[in-house]
DNA sequence: ATTATTCTGAAACAAATGTTTCAGAATTGG
DNA sequence: CCAATTCTGAAACATTTGTTTCAGAATAAT
């Protein structure tokens, strides 16, 4: 017998995952995120919680929505290296398009060093990315659509890890060349 | 016809560019600062200038030292090759020993997106990265060391990109085997 | 030794930070 | 309509932030 939350959680969520994903956990004041989120303080410590439980279910939902995209892609039914190759593409237009890099790198590299709940999201997220990487990487080859001379766990591994460095790249020279010649190679590599 | 600065003024830059290494520029404060340092605010503010100014110094020396460590290797006069293999294995030894990561990486993916003076510091360091690579895998194909069939530049982007996955894979995972086993087959790229 | 200049320490500064308080508006179920 | 409960807005909170002030200690050159 009582009146409800008058806001919509996940659309408050969303925007305040848009600040932290662009301005970083430490350079984002409370003002910014009540003021992207159009609520009040209280409220939000009301619902929410304060600002490194905010922080925690906005890297959540990040990584629920990168869960998401690759369960959508693997139910595709298309062949693995085409899912492999379409991904990587999609990869480098993020990194070339987005404004703000990817806010699982920035935030592994701010905050997962002291946070051990913000670790644990991002080390179950890069789980999944390695999952999809290896269980496409172990079909193609069993599907002889690339070569399978090297062990699919250490190529997952390998390939998880190159897009970071690309982020960083960009984030130097703005240079849409060097990312796309790089995934050119990237992806002979592993067809050749 | 007055008294001297009282500190050692590099090695107060030192201690800050550990302090800003370990946490980042944000969740640095200036009493955090002053306290490694072991000066007071006014000196600092006397002599070297604010955060922003204390930061772009500490970064500027971090990348000096980089720049001396590229210049050693080179001047070993050894093999470009055995350069190159030995370069990535004391990266590996860095990555899985050292206790917080790479502060141009860090500060990257922190600041240089809102700082174009540190970005630039990053910049150059990027370059001097990118020529040491590129140097060493021309002179390696030249000399029979590696194959040829590759464009130089093209490798020295993607390799200069390589490592910083594997920063955040470490961070994630802990876990030296993974690293490891990456960089081998990082060499085995190149040789064979 | 004197003097002119510069450095240092401690305190103070305003502004910004994350968080809490609480009176009153709102809304639910009865 | 009532009453009980919950939400909201604005203000206030104590800390912490980056930075400045300034009196006095220190020292270099004369």
């Amino acid at each position: 017998m009582a009146r409800n939350v008058e806001f919509d959680e996940s659309l408050a969520i969303q925007k305040a995952m848009e600040v932290f994903w662009k301005k970083g956990y430490n350079a984002t004041s409370l003002r910014d995120l009540t003021d992207a989120m159009q609520i009040n303080s209280s409220s939000l410590y009301n619902t929410i919680g304060d600002k490194q439980e905010l922080f925690v279910r906005c890297v959540q939902h990040y990584t629920d929505i990168r869960k998401q995209d690759w369960e959508k892609r693997l139910a595709g039914k298309r062949s693995p290296l085409s899912i492999l190759v379409d991904y990587i593409h999609e990869a480098v237009n993020v990194i070339i398009n987005g404004e703000s890099s990817c806010m699982a790198v920035k935030t592994a590299f701010e905050v997962a060093t002291n946070d051990e709940r913000v670790k644990q999201i991002l080390v179950a997220d890069d789980q999944r990315a390695y999952n999809f990487l290896h269980d496409l990487i172990k079909n193609a080859m069993e599907e002889g659509e690339i070569r399978d001379d090297e062990d699919p766990a250490l190529l997952a591994d390998y390939f998880n890890s190159t897009w970071t460095g690309w982020y960083e790249s960009f984030i130097l020279h703005q240079d849409p060349v060097k990312i796309k010649r790089m995934a050119e190679y990237f992806i002979k590599q592993l067809t050749k």
